[in-house]
RNA sequence: GGAUGGAUUCCCGAGUGGCCAAAGGGGACAGACUGUAAAUCUGCUGCAAAUUGCUUCGGUGGUUCGAAUCCACCUCCAUCCA
């Protein structure tokens, strides 16, 4: 017997947040973030994390649980989500997966597997060194010597992952190719509902730059300021934030407050697009577009309900 | 009123007789993604049913086999002189 949760993801400044905190409290549920930036201490405006009002009493998970420092990547995701969800269904809770993060979602929801290596770091930086002194056509011709599939599946300039597929065979002695195909026939681990939240691109474009204005008004330089005094560089996962590395750029004088909010808007945008990218290609996916409720929440609420009613995730 | 410079495809901007539907960048749109994912990368962008046709480079007319590119006039913009 599988056991039930409920996914609720959609781009970013969609709503997810209000909508998650109402869902909770009528089903029971505890939330666990499903963010790769809401999991830092001390990011709370750039990241537009829930603050503990907003949470209405309603448990979180998986939310201020790293230091900036602390580098966070899916694995990790994936314990931590484990965890939560034990201590969940263990109270008899329904679990709430928040977040935007569709790649988190998919690993946990599958259970892909990530644990048969570990990461290798020096091998990692050799390949990095020598993309950037040979180019990436000599990183990606090594692929094609030892995995020539994923050679043809991932672009040469796509360097990053050209390395992982790179350092995977080091590894393991096998093409991740060919692991993938197989993580891919993986059935989804839990009894889930998948909701997507979306609305009209223009709507959702205009609140994302409502909001990247509204976090320079809560003060996003000074929180960016407090974590540079900090030690925060831009190397650091945490800095790769939307909002933060941006500003880290206009603080160390790379180019105007002006033109770093223009960035941060612009590719806050190209990251939501990203985001509903990904959600379109997941099968069950069940969208909800608020423009088709009229933004109503309590509609909304209902139709998400019923849903859950249906797959049997609620009495 | 005079002088000069400019007007290019959604925007910026290159192009100064054929190889131009027009470089490059941006934006928009679309896509990939299995240990950095708020990351990284790709495609596409005048119209039409095509490797073909049609309509574009402020306007009108002209030169030429051929013009975004040359000439004339006009309109608008910028700077300077009055």
């Amino acid at each position: 017997m599988k056991q039930p949760m409920v996914i609720l993801a959609g781009p970013t400044a969609v709503g997810k947040t209000s909508l998650s905190i109402a869902l909770a409290k009528r089903i029971d549920g505890e939330i666990i973030s499903a963010d790769s930036m809401q999991v830092y201490q001390y990011m709370d405006i750039g990241s537009a994390k829930i603050t503990e009002q907003e949470m209405e009493g309603v448990p979180h998970h998986l939310i201020d649980i790293l230091e900036p420092a602390e580098e966070f990547n899916v694995v990790l995701f994936q314990q931590k989500c484990k965890e939560a969800l034990k201590g969940i269904y263990d109270r008899g809770h329904i679990p709430i997966v928040a977040g935007g993060t569709g790649f988190y979602i998919q690993a946990l929801l599958r259970d892909i597997d990530f644990t048969e290596n570990e990461e290798n770091k020096a091998y990692r930086e050799v390949l990095e060194q020598l993309a950037a002194r040979e180019g990436a056509e000599t990183l990606h011709q090594m692929l094609a010597q030892v995995d020539p599939v994923s050679a043809r599946e991932i672009h040469a300039n796509n360097i990053k992952r050209v390395i992982r597929a790179l350092e995977y065979y080091e590894l393991t002695g096998e093409p991740i190719s060919k692991h993938n195909e197989q993580e891919r026939q993986k059935e989804n681990a839990y009894n889930a509902c998948y909701f997507v939240l979306n609305d009209l691109r223009e709507r959702l474009y205009a609140s994302i730059d409502l909001r990247v204005d509204k976090m320079l008004d809560r003060g996003l330089v000074e929180e960016v300021c407090r974590l540079r005094d900090m030690g925060c560089k831009r190397g650091m996962v945490s800095m790769q934030g939307l909002g933060y590395k941006e500003i880290l750029d206009y603080l160390e004088g790379a180019c105007t407050l002006e033109e770093a909010v223009y960035l941060i808007k612009r590719d806050t945008r190209h990251f939501a697009k990203r985001q509903l990218t990904w959600f379109k290609r997941e099968p069950e996916v069940i969208w909800v577009n608020k423009n088709e409720f009229n933004y109503d929440e309590d509609r909304i609420l209902e139709f998400m309900l019923e849903h859950l009613q249906k797959q049997g995730i609620i009495g």
